[in-house]
DNA sequence: TTTGCATATGATAACCTTATCATATGCTTG
DNA sequence: CAAGCATATGATAAGGTTATCATATGCAAA
């Protein structure tokens, strides 16, 4: 269980794929398109999208050579929904904070 | 604030971190009582108690040489509430992950 | 069936995180 | 104030994570 947990906050506590969830949030991209958004590599973003897909947080739909990736809306959305109220409070000290900020 | 979240997410991704979150959801604990039930050296702890401390997400108070930590109840306990119930949907897929389970 | 675009994947070097060790601080009691 | 316990902290080696490079796969159109 502990486990489980951290393989959950772990996904998440990653630039490149908060970033993605960060876009899929607002509508589904194709890989493509998720690079030029973000300016990361197209290697980068297709090997974080595998983990994010292997998760059960996004989805993918084939369209020819293009593969567009969409959001579990049902249940990762409101989880960011709720953590974004939450997150104000904690802004300054989790920006302070030494061990993190590395 | 793309960041922020990272950092919250990176707080909980870390077994000591979890563990000791883990127990302070229960009652507070002082260092040694942390130590003793996860079997964690004295000075790992006391690192990650520092850590949860700056973010906020614990508090501490002083009785003598004795250190009693807590959780900071009203607003981590319930994201980790809904968290749980969240989770058991991942798990199997949290756990095949590749990329995270390294 | 060749060329080109869209995406995936394996290996690994560079980077980041963590636990540990050694030591410091700070109560508290004799 | 000396000794002992409770806890904190700095430095760093060991371990873990990530981006990148090179290359592969797979579709699509000429």
């Amino acid at each position: 269980m502990q486990n489980m947990y951290r393989l959950f906050f772990k996904a998440f506590s990653n630039t490149t794929r908060l970033r993605i969830v960060g876009l899929l949030r607002k509508k589904p991209f194709t890989v493509n398109e998720l690079c030029n958004k973000t300016g990361f590599e197209q290697s980068r973003v297709s090997h974080n999208l595998r983990c994010l897909e292997h998760c059960g947080f996004v989805h993918m739909t084939r369209n020819g050579s293009f593969r567009t990736y969409h959001l579990d809306k049902e249940t990762i959305a409101p989880i960011l929904d709720l953590l974004e109220k939450h997150m104000k409070k904690y802004r300054k000290k989790l920006e302070r904070c030494e061990v993190l900020r590395k």
